[in-house]
DNA sequence: TGCTACCAAGCAAGCGCTTGCTTGACAAGG
DNA sequence: CCTTGTCAAGCAAGCGCTTGCTTGGTAGCA
């Protein structure tokens, strides 16, 4: 029957046709939400028929959670990779919050993210669980870089409520950024780094 | 036949069954979302037959319109009372944020704003268009009461990127807010503004 | 020959919504 | 006081359609 191999959080680059119905997955979830995407409306996505897709996902919910858990790897390795660029806490923030911004808002993986933020609760308890243990990871990440910046002297709060602030200023730009708009995606990150440090000291 | 009557932006109290539909339907809204939810569920949710609601409204999405516009009167006329209040910017800039928070999380608002926030792409471009007339007004007092903080010195940016990191911060503590959690909805506002702003002045 | 990856067809359940009818409250007429 | 008519507010039943998913078969490659 199926093959049903079930990837790695970061899965590799196996260009079968599985990677294609998750790509189109994404792009569906993100744009109508899950409920409202049908099984027919990923198979035709990919050019095939409505019960095709079950030779390579056992359930509609399966590939939910392939969407989510491949938008979490992606942010988490993202943000990771600059958290860890050996720059000053400064420079170091303001590149983590462009690597956030990129996969929320770049056209690689903005779909797999957003699917993530917005349809998670779809997902059943146990496939939850996985999510919020790799979240739990990633906020981690970001809790280290405002205390970094605190240590610094460039912020004066790096509480769990400040973390909680600046991702919800972070995840909320999906609700209004536009590629063809006025702002690139670097401007933004420069824009939010110095909305919550203040601008960088002039010598 | 049925009655139908268009209610204004923020309908008037009147203690009748499609009032509890509303409120029922802005309850699941919130909980499973608009699609996961079907009109059996609102009909058991109030005790009727999954034909009866159809006597309040001519459609599933007549239902969510009314969730929506109710959330959308409710925040703005909230926010707009905060904003008139006649204080200092810092203090008024404060009670806005409380007057915000107050209607996404507190318990009599919070389904209709939720709703407001998550399910609005599932309305008819319509009903779109007149929740997006009545967010620029809500939008423009939130500009309005940055350019009041930065005449009075209080901060550094108040563009419209400014504006949107704000809001952002703001509409997301719904994805983390816990009524039982350690933070009241006053103290949240408060830490807010001094994200924002800063610590306040000591004489 | 066997395995992979799909198609054609369709099933059971559930969906939004409609229809014809009932029920209780109330006002007017005799 | 009793009948009659009207109305709001529902119920019971079900229609046509869509949903996620299954099943049996098979073309193409190794």
């Amino acid at each position: 029957m199926s093959m049903q191999k079930a990837p790695g959080p970061v899965a590799v680059e196996e260009p079968n046709r599985r990677t294609e119905i998750v790509r189109a997955a994404g792009r569906l979830f993100h744009a109508k939400g899950y409920s409202a995407t049908t099984i027919r409306d990923i198979a035709g996505a990919v050019a095939m028929r409505s019960g095709s897709p079950f030779y390579h996902f056992k359930t509609k919910h399966d590939m939910l959670r392939a969407v989510v858990l491949e938008g979490m790897g992606a942010i988490n390795a993202a943000v990771a990779l600059a958290a860890n660029s050996g720059k000053s806490p400064r420079a170091t923030f303001e590149a983590m919050l462009r690597a956030h911004l990129g996969q929320l808002l770049g056209a690689e993986g903005r779909d797999f993210a957003a699917t993530l933020l917005h349809e998670s609760r779809h997902l059943d308890h146990e496939a939850q669980a996985e999510v919020v243990a790799l979240k739990d990871d990633f906020e981690a990440m970001w809790q280290k870089a405002l205390r970094d910046l605190k240590r610094a002297g460039l912020i004066a709060d790096d509480s769990h409520l400040a973390r909680l602030f600046l991702l919800g200023a972070l995840n909320w730009t999906v609700q209004w950024y536009r590629p063809d708009g006025s702002k690139s995606i670097a401007q933004i990150a420069r824009q939010l780094a110095n909305f919550v440090i203040g601008k960088p000291r002039r010598p």
